[in-house]
DNA sequence: CTTTCATTGTTATCATGTATACAATTAACA
DNA sequence: TGTTAATTGTATACATGATAACAATGAAAG
């Protein structure tokens, strides 16, 4: 079924580069949503989740809050709140370093560490369920197009 | 340059099914931002846009804040205040109706109708712009691989 | 007709995002 | 060296999203 069809509007979109956008933009609002509900059940949300991923995947260890808002695409005031959120769970601890006391380093805990472990495993079987139905090559071609896509969005 | 080299992480994303779901996700979190970038000279939201699109494009007269809602994938209690900041700018208007009272029928105003006319514009030659660098078959590709995605999403 | 159930808009609280401004601190430069 | 720039985290104000609850109203069922 078509978008148009799908969101119960009356009439189908006409410019096809227009639809395609929306097809784009409505996709990647539901996979947030159904990554928040996948994560629901474990007390996290998706942008929590990713910060838990961004420390123990992606991180050398000197991870700080504006690192984590430029990795994530968020502004760094958005972190503040963010990290305060998870560090008031248990889940992450802020660190100050002598060599710049302006910097926090970000850490995740023995805690954060195990829900991550849990979440993790239910949120990636999930990912697995809603690509199945799509080969290699699909992702590759999606991955190319929206790379093309996001190379004529200034930033 | 691929999308873990786009954000700044260090290491690549294994899971290829992961990266492109990550791919699309991306792309609609920049699509958004670069919607409500296109539309502020306007002192419009992508949100409050699409409500004017909506009244104007995709209404049979009987447009209610739940219809909106349904219709825009978010919460009726959102369209509330939605509403409500698009009223007090004098964009759109309430109306209720007798043979439902619950019911209150939104209608877009002359002054709506005018901001739609010039925000429209900009942002369709936007949209333009950004999607220029694919071909009529790459848009119906995007548009197919979303839809067969968004069929395996539960709602 | 009366009771029960469903729908509509609203309110509340919360998380996340934007933009802006600020103090503290560090870096760069005349 | 001393002054100016830039950076970091934070605070504020606002828009938008999710949930859950509520009163008013309408629909359905006995």
């Amino acid at each position: 079924m078509s978008l148009h069809q799908e969101l119960g509007w009356p009439r189908p979109i006409i410019n096809r580069a227009h639809e395609a956008l929306m097809n784009i933009a409505v996709t990647g609002d539901l996979l947030e949503k159904e990554a928040n509900r996948v994560l629901a059940p474990f007390g996290i949300t998706e942008a929590q989740f990713n910060v838990l991923m961004l420390l123990v995947y992606q991180s050398e260890g000197d991870m700080t809050q504006t690192r984590i808002g430029e990795m994530l695409l968020v502004n760094r005031s958005n972190v503040t709140g963010l990290i305060d959120r998870m560090e008031k769970a248990g889940w992450v601890r802020r660190t100050s370093i002598e060599v710049d006391r302006r910097v926090k380093f970000i850490e995740i805990t023995p805690e954060g560490k195990a829900l991550l472990g849990k979440a993790h495993q239910a949120y990636y079987a999930r990912v697995e369920e809603i690509m199945s139905d799509l080969s290699g090559a699909d992702w590759t071609c999606l991955s190319e197009l929206t790379e093309r896509i996001r190379g004529r969005i200034p930033r």
